[in-house]
DNA sequence: CTTTAATGTTAGTTTTTCTAACATTGCATT
DNA sequence: AATGCAATGTTAGAAAAACTAACATTAAAG
């Protein structure tokens, strides 16, 4: 993951708005914004006032749920897609994981072949075979 | 321009953000930040019940701002640098007009080539130099 | 026809922000 | 040293925004 990414997320997941404009940005009563905080759909920080202050990620998170809303999907439908979309993103971290270490066995097993070719014997190929399987 | 950059500029210039959340991202006061307004190096929006709401743009100018303050340099000074600045931006908006306007003309007299190529003497080449200076 | 999920509405309170005025501080200039 | 001014602090009183909690409405589902 680049070092961009993380740092948009750390922007994304900054809470800096208050109700007011998130239901500006979102077309939401108050009232709903808070119910849907009430069933654990997003979780807004708090100022020092004890006043929500909303993510953007929390923005985004609004509109899915007003998306679904809007689809006929009730608050237990939404709360178990967010749960699998939630367990999906686990999965693929974990995939990516995964990726990047056959990547780095592929890696390894091209560098053997290099030296190999390099300087033809100075190590026997099983030598480094505990390092990448 | 790219349509990306346009729609992020929107993002940055829109009006979001109350001056509490302003005060922890810049670590200015209140005071500061009204009186940098006062001297109109910032031009936040107002809610309907006249709160000043804030872009991340306006973010980033109190931050150039404070930096500058830190340097030594006062406001008339930093007034006048922002002035520069926006003149320089005009200037870079006008050469790059001026780049595409050469660039189209580039276009049409290859187009004339081409023309010429393809049917020969139908067109005198004289006929287009009114289009293209 | 009841229930219930989602949302509206209201009241009373607390927090945040506003303006305007006066106070302080630290440099420059005389 | 005294004065003046730029930048900021502080305060008071008012207005707006947001909070919780309770009760009300509405529409769909059984």
């Amino acid at each position: 993951m680049s070092e961009n990414k993380k740092s948009s997320e750390l922007r994304r997941s900054m809470p800096l708005l208050p109700i007011g404009t998130v239901m500006q940005l979102t077309e939401l009563s108050a009232r709903q914004i808070r119910y849907y905080e009430e069933h654990d759909l997003i979780q807004p920080h708090r100022s020092e006032g004890n006043r929500r202050m909303f993510s953007l990620n929390d923005v985004d998170t609004l509109l899915e749920i007003k998306d679904m809303l809007e689809q006929g999907i009730n608050m237990a439908g939404i709360k178990k897609l967010f749960d699998m979309k939630k367990n999906a993103a686990v999965q693929s971290v974990q995939a990516e994981k995964e990726i990047s270490d056959s990547e780095l066995r592929r890696i390894l097993r091209e560098e053997m072949r290099n030296a190999n070719r390099h300087q033809k014997s100075s190590l026997r190929q099983g030598d480094l075979s505990r390092f990448y399987q």
